[in-house]
DNA sequence: ACAAAACGATACGGTAAAGTTAAATTATAT
DNA sequence: ATATAATTTAACTTTACCGTATCGTTTTGT
């Protein structure tokens, strides 16, 4: 009789200590609503309070969780980045491990697809801007999003130049600097355009990109065949 | 007798109506020190007491000349924004109109190497930082960088290029997309390191950017020589 | 079954900053 | 000369938000 929720149904309760599903579920609410606030209205924007009502959490819970604002801040971009440079080693890793499969500009057309998609995901472009915004707060966090994020991509992309510069196709002196160069012309104009918020026609991003592709392969001294 | 400072000197006043030269002389203090406040800590960073105290100001003046925080921080961009433009302008337009001075290559050194002094002048990282970092909340200023500063300037090279086609110097079907590409080979490597705080080595830069033209070149079919 | 732990709602204290106002002071205009 | 306009200093009001403490409530562990 006691126990008995008669009117308002398993829904939501509104206290007390839940069961262990429901703990579950608080700590991925709380980082998921962190996470949109956050990538929605910026660091200063995000009051600790809508983060708590938003995740349908109390403050206290929120403050047993993360020590302070910052520390939430950080545990959300941390998150955001790992999950953002996840498949982007997996381009660059299969792309190489693969590399015998076919000739340089059909590698490099299926990594600048794969590079543009994964750019294009929703909330990439808050991420940076994000990130960005915050440098000055959390210069580390800046740092480590570009040493994991760009650095690791040019890193990957030389790779692949060097094994076809090994195998002959082309000659590369310096694959660090074209893979800095390839990697610029694809990126770039995405990426300005997202962080001043400017958005472009898919179809003349595609038609840029394949022509960004043969540009660099000419600039190789690949030819255009 | 009643209007002699006897002890202060004449070096500040501490009230009163400012004669005409000292009006003038305030305008500029309150623009520079909110200019060198907002590149410094951010918008949300400065405080209006702040502005005030390093320009040597009361908080009424400060309201006097601007309605409020937004109103002063859209007049400091602006400004910048205009003053970054400034050179930029004069380097497509000035370069546009001698032209026939001299060979592809030798002009695109030039106003390779104009843009990237133009870039590392001191404030011209933090502008673009600030500008991504508020562009939630002034999204009109981030549309007004980005199509003053980055379309104009792809606007100014694509002239340029054309001029070399029309010459038969060298075969530019999309002088448009060309210009893209070769301003972001000069400035994207420059721009991210600014955003993300990343400080280059300028030797390494300036190899870069020959390099970049190099590559350039030989992208668009004109051959090493 | 019962104590302890964990939770939501809410209220509270403290701080920081935006924007306003009052009084004293000084140049400017008539 | 005298009224007026523009300024500084300083205090003030309001608002917002971070972080903590309280209280009633519900599950967990023994």
């Amino acid at each position: 009789m006691a126990g008995e929720n008669n009117d308002c149904g398993p829904a939501v309760r509104r206290g007390g200590r839940p069961t262990r599903e429901e703990a579950a579920l608080r700590d991925i609410r709380l980082l998921d609503a962190a996470t949109r606030l956050f990538m929605e209205h910026g660091y200063e924007g995000t009051s600790m309070d809508a983060v708590a009502e938003t995740a349908g959490v109390g403050k206290p819970t929120l403050y047993s969780r993360y020590r302070d604002k910052r520390d939430l801040f950080e545990a959300v971009l941390t998150a955001r980045i790992n999950d953002w440079l996840l498949p982007l080693a997996q381009v660059a890793e299969g792309e190489e491990s693969k590399a015998p499969s076919g000739d340089l500009e059909t590698v490099l057309d299926n990594i600048s697809r794969a590079m543009l998609r994964h750019m294009l995901q929703p909330g990439a472009a808050a991420l940076q801007r994000v990130i960005a915004a915050q440098k000055l707060k959390f210069p580390e966090l800046a740092r480590f999003a570009y040493e994991q994020g760009w650095v690791r991509a040019v890193e990957g992309v030389a790779d692949i130049l060097r094994s076809f510069d090994a195998r002959g196709s082309v000659h590369v002196p310096d694959a660090k600097l074209a893979a800095e160069i390839f990697l610029n012309l694809i990126i770039a104009p995405t990426s300005r355009a997202a962080l001043y918020g400017i958005e472009v026609d898919p179809e003349r991003q595609e038609e840029r990109r394949a022509a960004s592709v043969r540009f660099f392969l000419r600039g190789l001294g690949a030819g255009p065949v």
